[in-house]
DNA sequence: ATACGATTTTTTTTT
DNA sequence: AAAATCGTAT
């Protein structure tokens, strides 16, 4: 047995030991979410519930894992059974098995964010074949819109009004592009993200015994980060959860950073509205931070008019205030951050104890010089993920096409890389292709390299040779590793070399996914995985980890959520940067900054430093000057009042 | 008509 | 830095 009074503190316990119906969690920044959740599933298993009766819907796969690693070591159970993921991960685990219900494939694609643009670019086209005025929205806003109005279950007319109204215009067109897009996807058999969520719903509403099977199966339901579901997921889980009622939703209103992907502020706001019976739970009590960060972070959030009335309490013995560093420009900015982090090491503090965090990307490439010039070892987590690298997705598509011979999207993308082969000439092979009855048969005949004329065959041949060795190597059933190491080895790694500078650091790249593949049953498997992962499993991170020297984090604040350091760099915190002037012009986007900016303030344990440049320069503009941001001049006291502030600031040196 | 290189524009955040 | 657009050569 479990001893949870030694492990969990009054706040923590009561919700861990409460018993089922509809529970819901206010927990505050760094008040032992996670472990509230991990304990409270080990104590459900430990009271006889069946590890595959529980549905843990996470936000991330990273959270999923560590929670339930941390659930394996309290409780000797097999938890292979049990339903964690994110919302994408779950919706496709039950689609899996139910998706002819709906029309599709049991063996349907998933789409990433680069495909479904591609897509999507192609349905545009198709839609507006003259392209007359120029303000029509481009493949990723389009993308947005199409996708906001699934995720909020909206119609794109209420989408463009609340959101986009410069292009109400365009509705009908907008529309038209969505339904061809739609058509499309179904017609490959194909699912964007959205379609994961949007089809599991369909499924649960219109299928009365597929809801009644899975209802009945998930006896409890745990959702973390509840703040950041869409109305969309909300809905999803109202009907998992309609035969047993065992929900328990754990969330922190001021942590809500999600609204551009539709997130719902209302959903947890509005819980014990949709629940009358639920119990609220509050947990306040901060273990992470000292009592001068927690200061400052609840002063700023008081700024905000929409929250749950909660304060958070630091237990912590008293440390130093946060600082904030005005630099002269950029330059100044970074060289005192590694200045700083030079400092902090030599006092004692690992690297990866030390983290950079910043709005937007961009906002980081003078740092990343900067490191560089130190020598300091610094790791980015922000960016184009791993799976979404041009070199990456290459070689997938050659596997694709393997796995699945009828993958248009995937044959494109392989016959694009032969030179002389752009997109009509793609376009004329793939017709080529789909009329025959056996697609991979026809790529090894003859009549494969003649059908799109004289100027194309050279890559054709080249193409058919590559396929040739993925098929010599056990084709669909072949070892991942050796499909990869075949299509490097006939051609591709030469492509790469010609094509990119840093061609080695690509083909190491490569190597790591071969290395990361072996661990997948089947080539279906892996790629029906791939698409839903933005890093590599828990295990390479471990490796990586322990085996390289320690590194600086540098991180987007939205991905920073749910970590901690002892010392923490806020870049940028200047207006236009920090509230992100983009943000501002949407509705409400002031408040979900200042929930951004209290994010990356309680993600600090003992420092925090808020650093800002005075002046910028931008190729647009010139040379500007930036003022301090609104989070932190609001906190100032009114004129004439010193020493009060919830900061120090400090001067920096002349080099 | 197509492919490809040069030029210009544009960058929020993510499953 | 990457994508979209433009212009030129095939």
């Amino acid at each position: 047995m479990i001893e949870y009074e030694k492990y969990l503190n009054r706040e923590q316990l009561q919700v861990v030991m409460e018993e089922g119906g509809p529970l819901l969690v206010i927990a505050g920044a760094g008040s032992g979410k996670t472990r509230t959740l991990t304990y409270r599933v080990a104590r459900l298993i430990e009271s006889g519930v069946k590890p595959e009766r529980i549905m843990l819907a996470t936000f991330t796969n990273k959270a999923a894992r560590s929670m339930l690693a941390r659930v394996r070591t309290l409780v000797d159970a097999d938890l292979g059974r049990l339903c964690g993921g994110t919302f994408h991960h779950n919706a496709h685990f039950i689609l899996r098995h139910n998706a002819q219900l709906l029309g599709y494939g049991n063996n349907f694609t998933i789409m990433d964010s680069e495909d479904a643009k591609q897509l999507l670019a192609d349905c545009l086209a198709e839609v507006r074949t003259k392209t007359e005025g120029d303000k029509f929205p481009k493949g990723n806003v389009l993308g947005d819109i199409i996708s906001l109005a699934s995720n909020r279950t909206a119609e794109i007319a209420d989408v463009l009004d609340d959101r986009y109204p410069f292009f109400y215009p365009f509705l009908e067109d907008i529309a038209a592009v969505a339904v061809r897009y739609g058509q499309r996807k179904k017609e490959l058999n194909f699912m964007d993200f959205d379609d994961l969520l949007l089809n599991l719903k369909r499924l649960l509403a219109e299928f009365p015994e597929v809801r009644r099977h899975y209802a009945e199966r998930f006896t409890h339901l745990l959702v973390d980060e509840y703040q950041d579901t869409n109305l969309l997921q909300a809905e999803i889980i109202d009907l998992l959860a309609s035969q047993h009622r065992n929900l328990m939703v754990v969330g922190d209103d001021s942590q809500s950073i999600y609204s551009f992907r539709g997130a719902n502020f209302a959903n947890i706001m509005q819980f014990s509205v949709r629940y009358p019976d639920c119990r609220v739970f509050k947990l306040e009590t901060n273990y992470r931070s000292t009592p001068e960060i927690i200061h400052f972070a609840n002063l700023s959030i008081t700024n905000n008019e929409r929250q749950f009335q909660k304060t958070l309490v630091a237990v912590r013995a008293g440390g130093i205030k946060p600082v904030l560093i005005p630099a002269r420009n950029v330059f100044q900015q970074s060289s005192f951050v590694a200045q700083r982090v030079r400092e902090l090491h030599a006092s004692g503090v690992p690297l990866n104890e030390i983290a950079v965090l910043y709005r937007a990307h961009y906002h980081s490439m003078e740092m990343q010089m900067e490191l560089t010039r130190w020598g300091l070892p610094f790791e980015i987590r922000s960016g184009i993920r791993f799976f979404e690298q041009a070199h990456i997705k290459d070689v997938i598509s050659y596997l694709r096409i393997i796995a699945n011979p009828e993958d248009e999207l995937a044959w494109k993308r392989v016959l694009g890389l032969y030179s002389r082969i752009g997109k009509a000439t793609a376009d004329k092979i793939w017709r080529f292709i789909a009329g025959q009855a056996d697609a991979l048969l026809s790529a090894t005949g003859e009549e494969f390299i003649k059908c799109a004329g004289k100027t194309a065959s050279a890559g054709l041949m080249s193409c058919q040779e590559t396929l040739g060795s993925l098929l010599a190597a056990g084709g669909h059933k072949g070892h991942i590793p050796e499909l990869i190491q075949a299509v490097l080895d006939s051609g591709y790694r030469e492509m790469l070399r010609g094509k990119y500078t840093e061609a080695v650091s690509r083909e190491d790249d490569l190597a790591q996914l071969a290395a990361y593949a072996a661990k997948f049953y089947s080539l279906d498997n892996f790629l029906s995985e791939l698409a839903l992962m933005t890093s590599m499993g828990e295990e390479e991170e471990q490796e990586k980890g322990t085996a390289e020297e320690e590194k600086i984090v540098l991180t987007s604040i939205h991905q920073a959520k749910g970590l901690e350091w002892t010392a923490v760099f806020l870049l940028w915190c200047a207006e236009g940067m920090l509230p992100l002037a983009r943000a501002l012009s949407e509705p409400e986007g002031e408040e979900e900054e200042r929930r951004l900016f209290y994010v990356a303030v309680t993600r600090a344990k003992d420092q925090l430093y808020l650093c800002y440049p005075l002046t910028d320069y931008s190729r647009g503009m010139g040379n500007m000057t930036l003022s301090p941001s609104r989070f932190i001049r609001e906190l100032s006291p009114p004129a004439g009042l010193h020493g009060d502030r919830p900061y120090e600031q400090w001067v920096v040196d002349e080099e």
